[in-house]
DNA sequence: ATTCGGACCTGAAAGC
DNA sequence: TGCTTTCAGGTCCGAA
């Protein structure tokens, strides 16, 4: 589900709502979540204060007192949601967080493919070897840098990882279509006015995402229960067969890297 | 090195 | 009204 507008405005609400609080308890770690040994080391977590929540790539960072870190990756269909210890609990959540005085912040995740990882000290253990550089945080000459040691396609690579860190189906859509470049095309060779057209496509397409807290499509919605918004902008993601909103053609979509892509044929080359 | 298909899960929507 | 199939904001693994 979320991709790094989304991780961001989670993050962000996290970090507000929930920064500098102590906390309390945490109970129901389900095994798909987290391993037996990590669930044990839980633990430790009772009376330890959050001192902040941030997001690398897609990760959320979650740092405590003690030099204790939790790292979730929330894959498709984690989310976070704040409630009160009352309320019902539902079959998908996995992970409670007390804050004390009725306050919890729970772990939900439908299709449970969703993974923490508690670790002591620097966070680079819980994340992948190699994960790219942040993409709004990438200057144009590093990018191109980056970008003329790459091959394959334009869509595979931006969802690759290792190249950058926080891009998803959706983003790479739509940077593709705001840089006027088709998916399929090949990432070597991009001239260098190409490339610098993906680069600012892709910091003005996920910066105003940020800004718009995020897309909601099926059932993204940010730790205090509020829906993105960018969804109303998306040029190309989940239109297939309407007319691109810039020339009239029909938006088309077709399965690249195993995953499904949207583009307009006519301002996409 | 890259690409492909399948695996991991559940549920909503579309198709018949 | 069913029942079946397809699809989903992600990543990992093994095989071609």
């Amino acid at each position: 589900m979320p991709e790094l507008p989304e991780v961001e405005t989670i993050a962000r609400g996290l970090d507000r709502r929930f920064g500098g609080c102590r906390i309390a308890g945490c109970r129901y770690a389900s095994p798909h979540l987290l391993k037996a040994a990590g669930r044990a080391d839980l633990r430790r977590l009772r009376g330890c204060r959050l001192l902040g929540v941030r997001r690398r790539g897609k990760y959320l960072i979650f740092d405590l007192e003690r030099g204790t870190r939790l790292v979730f990756h929330l894959k498709m269909t984690g989310q976070f949601l704040e409630c009160a210890s009352g309320r019902e609990r539902d079959r998908h959540t996995h992970l409670v967080l007390s804050f004390g005085r009725g306050r919890e912040l729970r772990f939900r995740d439908v299709r449970k493919f969703g993974r923490l990882r508690l670790v002591r000290g620097d966070e680079r253990s819980a994340l992948p070897a190699g994960l790219g550089p942040e993409p709004l945080a990438l200057g144009r000459r590093r990018f191109l840098e980056l970008l003329g040691a790459r091959r394959g396609r334009l869509k595979s690579l931006l969802l690759n990882q290792r190249f950058l860190a926080g891009i998803g189906n959706i983003y790479a859509d739509e940077i593709l279509f705001e840089a006027g470049l088709d998916p399929l095309r090949p990432a070597s060779g991009l001239d260098e006015a190409r490339a610098l057209r993906l680069w600012s496509g892709m910091r003005r397409i996920l910066s105003r995402a940020v800004r718009r807290g995020g897309s909601s499509i099926r059932d993204y919605a940010d730790a205090e229960g509020r829906l993105g918004r960018f969804q109303f902008e998306h040029k190309v993601y989940g239109r297939a067969g309407a007319p691109c909103a810039r020339c009239g053609a029909a938006v088309r979509r077709l399965v690249v890297g195993g995953r499904s892509t949207h583009f307009c044929p006519r301002c996409q080359k």
